[in-house]
DNA sequence: TCCGCTCTTGACCATTTGATCAAGAATTAA
DNA sequence: TTAATTCTTGATCAAATGGTCAAGAGCGGA
């Protein structure tokens, strides 16, 4: 076990190096193959250290899996933690819908990883979702609601609007295959589903008439 | 092998009894815990069968999968295909949505199923998604288009509509924990969600008016 | 340089699990 | 009733896999 001489767990170049490194191929092999699907072995393999090295630094499967998990968290929430009460409704829910979207971009294997664990009940971060989660998205729902309250926005409950533009968002990072099974290669069709999105949230489908 | 003195595959009563038995243990097992997290003892206990007395009907594990997964194909895209050129668009999309957010209430498993093999990069349905999925989709993605250039819809790409509904409706069934753990365990948010969807898909978010 | 601590790994182990098989029980058609 | 067929299962196997361990290599401070 690595330790320090002293009580305070210093870490070492090689062990802050080698955790990120295994850290970066969990996240891969996690996101795509689920907890277990994933082999340590497969881990052990991408990131090019072999399988006793890897549980070196990680007692056990699951400990490496909780820490991906922790560290892809940090960061998850920023986008909703950022929609600003003071601000004016519209934009910051367009504000919001597009930094998601940009999160399936840039990082959908966190997607991913997040969309397996909760798909299968949650095991590892059931306590965090009903503690910061919730906080988070309460919070966030009270902004809401404060902004119907003042006719800014259309008559929604604000918990439903949050889940909608999640699952729409996270939808193309979770879903990718599906995606482009149905529309092709189509390159760069994030920025029209940003697009849809954006006519969909604000505008709503009802007819109108062009100016 | 199940075979009968014929050439024609004919079922004995319990291999229909038995074969069905399994496929409905063997959603169940699926759905919860994945392709590679289900094990043929899980789905024998489930249904009361010996382990090589489901390998007798199913030869392989990935057969039971297989199975499961076409029998649930049948049907799940019913509403999808409901959708009626002729009707009114926008009465149309809300009965869409309805039938989506039912079918996410009365079948979730069915709902996690496909959302794990996606997820995964669909393996097993991959030609599916591709075949007949894509052909569906686009013949429906046509007539909303169709309805918009009649000026009777907003502007909207069709295919990211259609995407759009299915990931708030199979939303509330695949990542129902999360749900709960944000809302509690409120009965009947279905019906709420359901008043959620249609009011942002129909009407939008801009802020509107009493009359 | 030297010594203690950290890091690395080949070999190995125990368990799980998908799959097989032979033999016997149950069912069905005559 | 009888014989053929279908169904069932205890015992067993081989492979995969999570995890251990002891021994050696590498590194860094004195």
């Amino acid at each position: 076990m690595p330790q320090a001489k002293t009580r305070a767990v210093r870490k070492t170049r090689i062990q802050t190096q080698n955790e990120e490194l295994i850290l970066d191929a969990a996240l891969e092999v996690f996101s795509a193959y689920g907890f277990r699907g994933t082999t340590v072995d497969q881990i052990a393999a991408k990131c090019g250290l072999s399988k006793p090295n890897l549980l070196y630094y990680f007692r056990r499967k699951e400990d490496i899996y909780i820490a991906v998990l922790e560290r892809t968290l940090t960061g998850w929430l920023e986008p909703l933690r950022a929609l600003d009460a003071a601000g004016d409704p519209i934009a910051e829910l367009s504000a919001y819908i597009s930094a998601k979207i940009r999160m399936s971009r840039d990082n959908p294997e966190a997607s991913r990883l997040f969309a397996n664990e909760i798909l299968h009940g949650a095991p590892a971060i059931g306590k965090y979702l009903k503690g910061p989660l919730k906080d988070l998205v309460d919070e966030k729902a009270a902004v809401i609601r404060s902004w119907i309250a003042e006719g800014r926005l259309a008559a929604i409950d604000p918990h439903h609007l949050i889940f909608a533009i999640w699952a729409t968002t996270q939808h193309y990072a979770d879903f990718d295959v599906q995606i482009r099974a149905v529309i092709g290669d189509r390159q760069n069709h994030l920025a029209s589903a940003e697009a849809a999105l954006l006519t969909l949230f604000i505008d709503g489908l009802g007819p109108r008439v062009k100016p």
